[in-house]
DNA sequence: AGCGCTGCGTACGGCAACGTACAAAAAAGT
DNA sequence: ACTTTTTTGTACGTTGCCGTACGCAGCGCT
């Protein structure tokens, strides 16, 4: 099933990494890889299968974050993957975990003795490894950048759009309590800076759920803050220009219920 | 001369990542690589010879930080190498820059394009670069941290010990103005927060050189913003015990002048 | 209907770090 | 010896976010 679904889920989502792998690398994969369901608040360390392994997501969000921490160091989705520091036997990243947000999905996992030994039978794979990770530190980056001069509401907005990349529809299932736990503030902070957005007109927001109204206003208002991880994923995920997403958006309307 | 002296600088200084390269993956980039000398201030651009380079240093610390931008973002020096945004084209980090700090050295350089056909020619060297780019990760993960809920006296601890981590001696030539820029905050902060130090008998300032005195103690004030990259640096960075360092301080101490 | 739970609105005092500013001390240049 | 520049010492008012806390509203459950 899994080779015969050619780089698809079940749902007809794709991973962009998987995605942008050469013909002879994909197949060095494909054939090991299988699909599995995560639901929201599941944590992917690497221990969460029977063994450690690599996660490629194809319709879930994930914040990695220090374990039983409550800053997020960044968001994982379609466009990459999670579980590398276990394929280098870097022990330094054991305390780093993916906790699932919004309302879970699926991933496609390839165990870690697998992938390790496709790279070394790949220097080309190794490399695209090598890129994605690149762009995951320009990420860090950006965060270290935002958390140092950055307001809030800088902060706010850019983890909204970068959370609105990696899902095909303009309503956000996130709770202002988890907001404010994946970037590490106060829940009423949170509170407070959507109220301001909302004057705005950016957002708007019911129990449970934002609602994306003005991407390019909230674009500016995140200002550089979102300039770095935009381009870093650029090259990853799939188109999300306004006229596609609300194309796409009635879609997920029908699936997120 | 750089094939004869076998993976050291003229100075004996050692490369830890090229160090710690198999045999095979080593003679792929000695014939390549050629020893560039910067000043304090000099700045490791991706354009900074003829070329694009991925540079080695051997006896330099750098500060990483985003073009014309105060923050830094962490440090490189004996145990990685810069440039590696440039070997995977990611344009998306061109941003990125690293200034040389205290007073400048050597570093091993070989041109993108070199390090581009080895890395294609090697899945292990490709999989060298992954874990140094996973450990740089941890340490960017940790200013994430950092900055989120540490103090700057925790963060200014966590700073020097990550300065010395990378050079021998006990004496860091740095300005309070200095590392006010590197931990981008204001300088009057950094200046009373050695203060507080230097009455904990922690270091003692002089103009323009600050001396650590008791590591231990500067590790324990750290608290836990030292760890992460403490480990993810173990494997790579020489030891630093107090007893080898004290030895090899008057070493570079007669170095300086 | 009634109950409980989760999520949201709002408030108040506190504090670490900020921006700004000015002067003294040490080094460097002349 | 003198001036100029760099580095450091110290101050004061401001601010963004914190911790804490309490009440209300929407939603599921029995």
């Amino acid at each position: 099933m899994q080779q015969d679904t050619s780089r698809t889920g079940s749902l007809g989502s794709v991973n962009s990494f998987l995605a942008s792998l050469p013909e002879e690398d994909w197949k060095l994969l494909a054939a090991r890889l299988s699909p599995v369901r995560f639901k929201n608040g599941d944590c992917l360390a690497h221990d969460t299968l029977d063994g450690p392994h690599v996660l490629f997501p194809l319709n879930l969000v994930a914040c990695l974050q220090f374990t039983r921490q409550r800053s997020g160091l960044g968001l994982v989705g379609r466009e990459g993957f999670f579980g590398w520091s276990a394929v280098l036997d870097d022990n330094s990243q054991d305390e780093v975990e993916a906790t699932v947000l919004m309302d879970g999905g699926t991933a496609l996992a390839i165990s870690v003795e697998d992938m390790r030994q496709a790279c070394l039978s790949s220097a080309t794979l190794s490399l695209s490894l090598l890129r994605f990770l690149g762009s995951y530190t320009s990420q860090l980056a950006w965060m270290i950048r935002a958390r140092d001069r950055g307001s809030l509401k800088e902060r706010l907005c850019a983890w909204l759009l970068m959370l609105h990349d990696r899902v095909d529809s303009d309503f956000l299932r996130v709770t202002h309590g988890g907001l404010a736990a994946q970037l590490g503030v106060r829940r009423a902070s949170v509170t407070d800076t959507l109220h301001v957005l909302e004057g705005e007109a950016c957002l708007r927001c019911s129990r449970g759920i934002i609602c994306l109204t003005d991407r390019a206003r909230l674009q500016r208002n995140a200002g550089v803050s979102y300039e770095t991880p935009r381009i870093a994923a650029k090259q990853a995920i799939p188109s999300t220009d306004t006229a596609s997403i609300t194309a796409a958006h009635q879609v997920c309307e029908a699936d997120a219920v």
